[in-house]
DNA sequence: CTTGACTCTATAGCCGACTGTAGACTATAT
DNA sequence: ATATAGTCTACAGTCGGCTATAGAGTCAAG
C-alpha cells in the first residue's frame, strides 16, 4: 500500500495537518508522545510522523480527560491500562471523585481568602493612606490574616504499576 | 563596635537565629536577599550574614504582604519604592483590588467547573461502568465540556521603574 | 586538636503543562 | 536550482516560590 493510496481517503497525516485540525500546537503534540498519551501509526522513510484518524479521538480524549482535571501522567496511565487490556473505568471515577474534593476544599479555601482580602481592602478605604515603614496598609495587617492561599494539594495517583 | 558589644543586648543575629525565629528557613532567607525582599545589616570579617532585629519586621512585612495575594517580584517592587522614598500605597492599594478581581474571576470558573463535574460524576454514577476504547465514562463526555480550567491569569505588574 | 554544627557561594531541581530554540534534513512549488 | 515551508531531535526555558546539593570555609565546645 503506497501512501498515496492510503491518501486518498485522508488516511494518514503529518504533523502539521494532525495540528491544525486538533488546534493543538506541533510541539505540545511532539510532547504528549513524549509522555505516552499519543503515537503516530508509522514513520514516512525519512522518519515524519504519520497520524491515522484514530489520533483525533484519543487527542479527545485527552482533552475530556483533562476537563475533568486529570494531570497528563494519569491520562497517560488510564491509556496504559487500557492498552494492556484493562477497563480502568473504576479507577477513573475514584480519580474523579479525589478530583471533586480538592476541588471542593480549594474552594472553601480561597472563598475564605476572598473574605478576608475584600475586609482588609475596606478597612484601608476606611483608613486612607497609612504611615509606616513601608506602606502602612500592609503593616497595619493582623497578623493572624497571615494564612497565604496553600500552593499545591496532594492528587490522587495511580498506585504503582505491577510488572507483568 | 565590636560585636561582643552589639550582641549584648540581642542586637546583631546569624541567619540560623533568624530562620528560627522567623521559622523560615535558612535557604529561603537567602533566596529573599536575592530576590530583594531583606538584607543583612552586615557581615562578620569571615562573611557571615549579621541581621538586626528590624529583619523581623521585614519578615512580618513579607509574609503580610503574600498573605494580600502579592508575588515575590511585587513585594519586592513595593520595598524598593519604599527604599527610595516614595510611599506606595496608593499602587498597593490597586494591586490588591486587582487581586481581589483575579480572585472573583477564579472562583466564579471553579464555581462553575465544580458544577460541571459534579454532574458528570452524577452521571457516571447512573451509568455504571460504560463501554469504550478506553474509557467509556470519558469517551462519552459531551466536548462543550472541554474547557479546562485555565492556568494563570496575567497578574498586576508595576509598571516600569523609570530611571533617576 | 578534633568533632560537629553552622555558614558561605553557586548552581540545579521541583511541580505541571507546555513553549521555544538550534541546527539539520526533507518536501513542494516555481 | 532554489526558495520556502515543514519536519526532525535534543534540550533549555517559562511561571512562582522555594528546596536541595556540592564543596569549601568558620566557629564553639570538649
Amino acid at each position: 500500500m503506497t501512501p498515496a493510496e492510503r491518501d486518498a481517503r485522508g488516511s494518514l497525516r503529518k504533523i502539521g495537518e494532525v495540528a491544525k485540525r486538533s488546534d493543538i500546537a506541533v510541539e505540545t503534540l511532539r510532547f504528549y508522545e513524549s509522555r505516552g498519551l499519543i503515537e503516530p501509526a508509522g514513520r514516512t522513510a525519512s522518519g515524519y510522523r504519520l497520524y491515522d484518524d484514530s489520533v483525533f479521538e484519543r487527542l479527545a480524549f485527552v482533552r475530556k480527560s483533562q476537563a475533568v482535571g486529570f494531570t497528563l501522567d494519569q491520562i497517560a496511565w488510564i491509556i496504559a491500562e487500557a492498552r494492556e487490556g484493562r477497563r480502568p473505568c473504576v479507577e477513573v471515577r475514584k480519580m474523579a471523585r479525589q478530583r471533586l474534593n480538592e476541588l471542593d476544599e480549594k474552594l472553601t479555601e480561597l472563598r475564605r481568602y476572598r473574605r478576608d482580602l475584600k475586609r482588609t481592602l475596606d478597612a484601608w478605604d476606611r483608613e486612607g493612606v497609612k504611615e509606616g515603614m513601608i506602606c502602612g496598609l500592609i503593616e497595619g495587617l493582623d497578623a493572624a490574616v497571615v494564612r497565604p492561599v496553600s500552593r499545591r494539594a496532594g492528587r490522587w495517583r495511580p498506585s504503582e504499576r505491577r510488572k507483568p
